[in-house]
DNA sequence: CGAGTGTCATGAATCGATTCATCCTGGACG
DNA sequence: CGTCCAGGATGAATCGATTCATGACACTCG
């Protein structure tokens, strides 16, 4: 683009003619230390193994050399990588974000790496992804299904290695599941608004696809259930995608409703929050003249117009739980292991959406 | 190391006796469609060298064997992996997220998948996740970096791994980079405060060996003097981090500041959010009482309690371009490749929490 | 009929580290 | 002095796919 980058450029070409910067293998060291491959990896293997002098000094040798070991070499020989999969429907959600953290600090803490990748809540991503993560010959892979049949999980079970699901329970599928009892969530939301006094209230969510969504609108339905309220005080209001700009669109279309209903519950905070700005634009207050409750509680679900009232999901808690119980299965003793499947609670956390200010 | 181990033993052993079910082989392929295996791979990657009937009968066993390649062992012909690593400030900022996707999309669109990482803004946890990227081999880096001597990257160069910096000019380290300009960002945001009267502005900014906070405050410091302004206009409030928590501690300071400045300009929207909550709870109006503007305009900058005035940049594009120049050095002709600095032009959205509505 | 041409398939060498059976050496001990 | 042993070091086999020089075969043309 410049002038300046051609210079640059050349410095490069040079770099490489030079000296063998690039790759110093372990026969390099062998040979360069005066010992064989064998000792160099030992070395760093078991370095008990080795004498105090030898090791000393290959290790010197290597530092000199900027000898990296191959991973890929490694991994060849073991069988399997040093990477972790975590695969989640979102990653603009933070919710997701919170959750890789989670795993990643637990897998570190054992050696691993993780990598995260998005399935954007598409089956096929879901698919191709799955099989990326075979060729790679991952160690584990942690997944928050797009694929409502477990079709593709079912698939990818032949190649042995071990999964997780995340923010699931392990049903037809099987193996070991974190999850969170989104219809317990689902019936704390609601329950609270019938609480305040809520007859008409409106469920917005979309991707009807995904358990979790269903769970959290069964949810909903067993707290009208028991308060005595019918089925039909849950209206339906349905958002192309669980993010800030459906939610916006799915408020724009509650405000057109007729007899509109006086609450809303979102399947998540992305959704509640898009909702909130649909009123906030359109001048109807909340929670004065119509109350709203999200699901996930993110961390800017308190930083609202306003503060949302959300149902917090222990969202780290989960990541972790998950690559334990995925280490555990991936270890040494992975046949003694036993299949779980964990289910958290979530804990409703009521603010200025829902309850007015006194 | 227990009975149970040589029980567990037997079992595999007759594992693999029974079904070929863990891990067929291009060997296995080969012998069960008694074809040689470079046959195999030829059909896998240049089926226009085989005829088209052994071609499908390879292709059929390949299907009922349930073969997948491994990729640790072509990475270890091919020298490097078809991995891209992505190394964030911060995962937990949308900002991020956004830079990841762009990444994404593009690196996948030329076969590539990418590995994002978070380095915390640690520059020993940078320097940890390159040696592991230069253990893995792979493709190329994109990093943001969190050491401003540059010293691991220097380092990491000796590898021969391309790598692009995002978000940041490349200086003293060479090579290509992606960024956007924080110093006009910051003037900007300044120059639009002042325009609005302000003569007292706060800077809340933390983490002060990042280059993109100090450009920023370079910016705001331009404007003043643009505008006759002495440099003290702009009165320093420190945050440990750069997030929402931090900037709510930021904003109690401010309010406890003797001679409140009139106006807030925070080195990212995270703060901005921390900021304008802090605010909230202690009654000061926005923007009457005070004026707002973050950087970065992240999705839940729009969201806020009142909409936030920021300095946009286009992240995904950032990551796009910044995948693109990364191919281009690793790619055959890297040779040719000549370093670039692109530069891109940060643009302000006003919203409620500078200008008052009328 | 022999040479030439083009299409397919072959299989050994290779990438880089790990592992294990083997070998060496110096010292202890009967 | 011979034997045994333990601590160290060795180097060949191995993991699984790719690649390329070589070979087999069919077919055409002079």
């Amino acid at each position: 683009m410049s002038r300046t980058a051609g210079a640059a450029g050349a410095v490069a070409g040079q770099g490489t003619g030079q000296g063998p910067e690039q790759g110093a293998g372990i026969k390099d060291v062998a040979r360069e230390a005066g010992v064989s491959v064998g000792t160099v990896s030992n070395v760093i293997n078991r370095p008990d193994l080795v004498s105090e002098r030898t090791r000393r000094h290959v290790r010197e040798v290597i530092d000199r050399l900027g000898y990296v070991r191959s991973e890929s070499a490694r991994q060849l020989r073991a069988g399997r990588s040093r990477l972790l999969s975590l695969l989640v429907l979102d990653m603009g959600n933070p919710f997701f974000v919170d959750l890789a953290r989670g795993a990643e600090r637990t897998a570190r803490a054992a050696g691993l790496s993780v990598m995260v990748c998005n399935s954007d809540q598409s089956p096929a991503a879901e698919a191709e992804y799955l099989s990326l993560f075979a060729e790679q010959r991952v160690h584990g892979v942690l997944v928050t299904p797009a694929d409502p049949s477990g079709s593709n999980l079912q698939e990818f079970r032949r190649h042995g290695i071990p999964f997780v699901l995340v923010d699931r329970v392990a049903g037809g599928v099987g193996g070991c599941s974190v999850s969170v009892d989104d219809v317990a969530g689902g019936a704390m939301a609601v329950r609270h608004l019938v609480s305040l006094g809520h007859r008409s209230i409106a469920y917005v969510s979309g991707q009807g696809h995904l358990l979790q969504v269903r769970d959290r609108r069964t949810g909903a339905l067993d707290a009208l259930a028991e308060a005595g309220l019918p089925p039909d005080a849950l209206r339906e209001v349905d958002a192309d995608r669980l993010d800030v700009n459906s939610g916006r669109d799915a408020g724009a279309r509650l405000l057109g409703m007729a007899e509109r209903p006086t609450a809303v519950f979102c399947a998540n905070d992305l959704l509640a929050l898009g909702v909130l700005q649909a009123m906030y634009a359109a001048g109807v207050r909340v929670p004065e003249d119509i109350a709203i409750v999200g699901y996930d509680d993110i961390e800017f679900a308190a930083a609202a117009a306003v503060p949302l009232t959300s149902v917090r999901q222990p969202a780290a808690t989960l990541g972790a739980m998950a690559t334990e119980l995925l280490l555990d299965e991936a270890g040494e003793q992975g046949a003694a292991h036993r299949h779980q499947q964990v289910v958290l609670r979530p804990e409703l956390v009521v603010r200025g959406s829902s309850q007015i200010r006194r």
